[in-house]
RNA sequence: GCGGCCGUAGUGUAGUGGCCCAGCACAUAAGCCUGCCACGCUUGUAACCCGGGUUCAAAUCCCGGCGGCCGCACCA
C-alpha cells in the first residue's frame, strides 16, 4: 500500500520535474539526488519560508553563507574526525562486517565508546568474541570516518573535508559575528546549504542522502537566561504536541506545563512552539500527523543535554520520521573550536565573562520536501493531484485560453505576463481545457485562470480551485488580488 | 558491505537466442476538433543500464561494473 504510493509520487515526480537521480546517465551514485525545474522551485519556497519564520523570532537571527569545504583543524575541533565515525571490523570468514563497539558491549557489558581501535582488538581477543553470525574470526578492527575527505592545493597541501553538517560554519564564524552583529545575545546565525556524510549504505531512496540539504539556525545565548524569554507568556497556553520518554504516545500539554512538568527552559520551550508553528500553519501539516518526540540517551549525542526530534507522520515512511531536530548543545562547540583553535570564544557582557550555550534548531530540507509530497499526494478516481499549501506549491497559478483562438490567445498572454511578473506562473494552450487543468492538478498548482469569450466583451476571467474544482468569474482587475489572498489563507 | 531478486522510450510494460533496425498503453510535440474539467482525429519524437565474452546470430546466455527492491548490518 504504502509502496504503491511511493511508486506514484516517484512516477510524477520523475516525468514532472520534481526529483531524479544524479549523474543518471551513467546509471547514477546511490545517496545522490537532484532537484528539477519544480523540485528546485518548491524547494526554494519551503526554504524562504524557513527564513521568513525562523529569522524573524529575534532582530539579532541571521543568515550567512559559509564554507563547503573546511581544513581539517576544524574538524578536530568540532569532535568529528574522533566522533563521526564507525568501528567496523570483518569476519575474516564471511566477510560480514559488525561494528566492534556494538560487538564488545553485547558480549561483556563494556561501554566501548571511547575505546580506541587497539583497545577494542584486545577487547574482542580477551572476551573471545567471534563473528555472531558464522562464528569465524574477526578481522582488525577499522575506523570509518563518514566525512568526505579531499586535498586543498597542489599534492602535499592542506587535508580538508566536506562539511557534514552547516553548524560548523556558525561555531566557527561565532567570534566576527559577534562583534558584527555589536557585542550582544542572543544571536541566531542561520545557514541554509549543502552537507555531505559518507553513509556506507544509503536506503530508503530520497530519505537517506550523502549529499543533502540543512536548515540550521545556531542560537547563542547567556546559559544563566535558559529559562527565560521576553514572549513566553504569549506562547505559554500553546498546547504542544509531544512524546516524551515517560508516555506511550503522543500527549497535548500546554508550553507551560511542559517546561513546569518536564524542567526544560523556557527559552528552549519558546522555540518548540515556534517550531509546531511553523509545521501545523505554515506547512499546514496535519496536527495528528505532528510530534516533538523525545530521544533516550542511548540515542542522542552525548553533549545534547535536551534533544527532541520534530517528527512527520509520512505514509511512504511508514509512519513518524524525523524532519528537524531542537537540541541544547551547551558549550560544547564553542568550547572545542576555543581549544583547538586557541582564539577565545568567550564574550564579556556588563562585566561577566562566559562562553555562550547553544540551543540548534537543525532541519533536513530534503526530508521536509519529501514529507510536503508524502502529505499532499493523492490519488482520486479521476485525476492525480498534489494538494500542497498555495504557498510550497511549485507553480502558483496557470494561465489559459478556453480555446486555441487568435484573441483568446492574445488576452491571456497578456494576463500571463502580468501575474507573472509577481508570482511563478503557467501558461498553457495545448489539449483540451481539461486536461490542462489535470496537468496542473498533477503539479499541484492551486490555481487556474481561463480566458473566454466573455472576458473579451467584460473582463472577467474565471478563477478555478484546484482542491474543489469550482470556479468563480473574477474581473481581471482585482484577479491579481484575489489569488494574493487565497495564497495567504 | 553481504545474500536473494531485478534493470526494455519520460512512465508502466510485451518480448527468454534468429519472427525485434523491438510491440502496446499512458505521457509528450505539431496540427485538427473542442464555448470549462483527462480518456476524439492525424502525423511525429523517443528505449533494450554500461563494458567485455560465448555464438553464424544476443534485449534474451556468461562474467564484471553501476543502479534498484527486500532481508542482515549501518545511520556521531
Amino acid at each position: 500500500m504504502c509502496n504503491m504510493k511511493v511508486d506514484e509520487i516517484m512516477d510524477v515526480a520523475l516525468r514532472r520535474g520534481f526529483i531524479f537521480p544524479a549523474s543518471e546517465i551513467y546509471g547514477g551514485v546511490s545517496g545522490f539526488w537532484e532537484y528539477g525545474n519544480l523540485g528546485t522551485l518548491m524547494k526554494r519556497k519551503w526554504e524562504d519560508a524557513w527564513r521568513h519564520h525562523f529569522l524573524s523570532l529575534d532582530q539579532n537571527y541571521y543568515e550567512i553563507s559559509t564554507s563547503n569545504i573546511m581544513p581539517e583543524a576544524v574538524f578536530k575541533g568540532s569532535g568529528h574526525l574522533e566522533h563521526f565515525n564507525d568501528p567496523l571490523t570483518a569476519c575474516t570468514k564471511c566477510n560480514q562486517r559488525f561494528r566492534a563497539d556494538d560487538l564488545i558491549t553485547d558480549a561483556c557489558g563494556k561501554n566501548a565508546e571511547d575505546m580506541t581501535t587497539e583497545e577494542m582488538e584486545v577487547a574482542i581477543n580477551e572476551e573471545n568474541i567471534q563473528c555472531p553470525r558464522c562464528g569465524g574470526e574477526l578481522g582488525p578492527v577499522q575506523l570509518f570516518n563518514m566525512m568526505f575527505c579531499l586535498d586543498i592545493g597542489a599534492a602535499g597541501g592542506t587535508k580538508g573535508y566536506l562539511r557534514p553538517e552547516t553548524a560548523q560554519g556558525a561555531f566557527i564564524s561565532f567570534k566576527r559575528m559577534f562583534e558584527v552583529l555589536r557585542n550582544r545575545l542572543p544571536i541566531g546565525i542561520g545557514i541554509v546549504g549543502r552537507v555531505y556524510r559518507n553513509e556506507i549504505s544509503p536506503r530508503q531512496g530520497f530519505f537517506r542522502l550523502r549529499e543533502f540539504n540543512q536548515a540550521e539556525l545556531q542560537i547563542f545565548f547567556d546559559p544563566d537566561t535558559f529559562d527565560e524569554h521576553a514572549s513566553f507568556d504569549d506562547v505559554a497556553g500553546t498546547p504542544l504536541r509531544v512524546r516524551p520518554l515517560d508516555r506511550e504516545e503522543e500527549v497535548e500539554m500546554t508550553a507551560g506545563d511542559f517546561r513546569d512538568r518536564y524542567d526544560i527552559g523556557r527559552f528552549y520551550v519558546y522555540h518548540m512552539v515556534k517550531i509546531q508553528e511553523f509545521y501545523l500553519d505554515a506547512l499546514k501539516v496535519p496536527r495528528e500527523k505532528f510530534r516533538f518526540r523525545e530521544l533516550s540517551e542511548r540515542e542522542r549525542a552525548f553533549y545534547n543535554k535536551v534533544h527532541w526530534d520534530i517528527e512527520v507522520d509520512m505514509e511512504t515512511l511508514g509512519g513518524y520520521k524525523e524532519v528537524a531536530g531542537i537540541h541544547y548543545r551547551t558549550s560544547h562547540d564553542l568550547s572545542g573550536h576555543q581549544e583547538m583553535s586557541k582564539q577565545k570564544m568567550q564574550v564579556n557582557i556588563d562585566g561577566k565573562k562566559f562562553v555562550p550555550h547553544v540551543l540548534e534548531l537543525s532541519f533536513g530540507v530534503d526530508r521536509n520536501f519529501w514529507a510536503l509530497l508524502d502529505l499532499a499526494f493523492a490519488k482520486e478516481e479521476e485525476r492525480t493531484v498534489f494538494r500542497f499549501p498555495p504557498r510550497m506549491a511549485p507553480i502558483t497559478v496557470a494561465v489559459f485560453p478556453l480555446l486555441n483562438k487568435q484573441p483568446l490567445i492574445e488576452k491571456a498572454t497578456e494576463i500571463y505576463s502580468q501575474l507573472a511578473s509577481i508570482m511563478q506562473t503557467d501558461y498553457d494552450r495545448g489539449g483540451s481545457i481539461g486536461r490542462r487543468y489535470r496537468r496542473q492538478d498533477e503539479i499541484g498548482t492551486p490555481f487556474c485562470v481561463t480566458v473566454d469569450f466573455d472576458t473579451l466583451e467584460d473582463g472577467t476571467v474565471t478563477l478555478r480551485d484546484r482542491d474543489t474544482m469550482e470556479q468563480k468569474r473574477v474581473d481581471e482587475n482585482s484577479l491579481l488580488g484575489e489569488i494574493l489572498s487565497r495564497v495567504a489563507q
